[in-house]
DNA sequence: GGGGCATGGTTGTCCCGACAAGTGCTTAGG
DNA sequence: CCTAAGCACTTGTCGGGACAACCATGCCCC
């Protein structure tokens, strides 16, 4: 093996406070919704996701784009949400194989409810704390990483 | 409720991307370790952690403490560690309710084998993508949402 | 128009982490 | 002292996510 190239104290410093806030923040987000809302992140994720879709509808395979997951574990979730009322999955009328997952009137009122103490914990625990300038930086550089997490760029952000 | 402060365009895409970010990036940490070397992200923390600390050794709490855990996993992990014969606990000689964990020869010589890869991926995905200047805009965000997340600043970082 | 392959989704199993109790030690207070 | 409160863990249980295997539909193309 060649020898690697170490990393820099100032290099080494950066890793690992991103190290850290990257295990730390999931489990902010988790228990605020959890006590707020009896939902995970993810289910929240999805959720919101649906409500800003046209006819509050996705297939299978774009929501798990969306939302940075796989089709195993999303459908197991969107199991756990019709469940509870919250969404139906309809038969895809153009692809037989596929699936639409559709945000039931629940579903859209449990969002309208969550949403703003959802928000208030991103503000709080992010936003907040950060000049105009460094929001923007934090952009770019997340950009930066996403072109190699996910290339195919699945989540596509808004303008 | 009052009217929640809703998130500007130019916040809302940063707050996406980092979202992303903290979704993606464990799993590519996880995936390399346990495909390279049968362990899991935090297991390797904990690893390495332990083989910075003078004599390899750390007590629980202390450990868990800088690998952003809680005591009750940790205890888990080393378990496991344990059982693989990369730790072993020992009684801490001057308060009977504490437990050291130390790093054993052979968990010493896992950390060695394991270090360059583990340093390859975090420089492939994240180091390297960035410039000079932006590992310092990353370095200053994260040390602001980690006063918010770890207010006692547990993980000491290196000067 | 029927094999072969890709696509879209679901189900089942295993393992890790969260949470809640429980045990033994230590310290403080009367 | 001796009891009560607090600390440092450990253990047990439960739920969610990863992964692999599986079915069904669509597409190709000869």
């Amino acid at each position: 093996m060649d020898a690697p190239r170490w990393l820099s104290a100032e290099q080494l410093r950066a890793w690992i406070r991103l190290e850290a806030v990257v295990e730390l923040l999931p489990a902010v987000l988790d228990s605020q919704l959890q006590r707020d809302a009896a939902l995970t992140h993810f289910e929240y994720l999805v959720l919101a996701k649906l409500s800003e879709s046209p006819d509050r509808v996705l297939r299978m395979t774009a929501l798990a784009a969306t939302t940075n997951s796989t089709l195993p574990r999303l459908s197991h979730v969107v199991s756990r949400l019709e469940a509870r009322g919250y969404v139906e999955r309809l038969p895809c009328p153009g692809d037989r194989r596929a699936t639409n997952a559709h945000l039931t009137d629940a579903g859209w009122e449990k969002v309208v409810a969550t949403a703003p103490g959802h928000v208030d914990t991103v503000r709080s625990h992010v936003i907040d704390l950060l000049t105009e300038e460094q929001v923007t930086q934090l952009d770019d550089i997340m950009a930066a990483l996403l072109q190699k997490l996910d290339p195919e760029n699945t989540l596509r952000v808004l303008p």
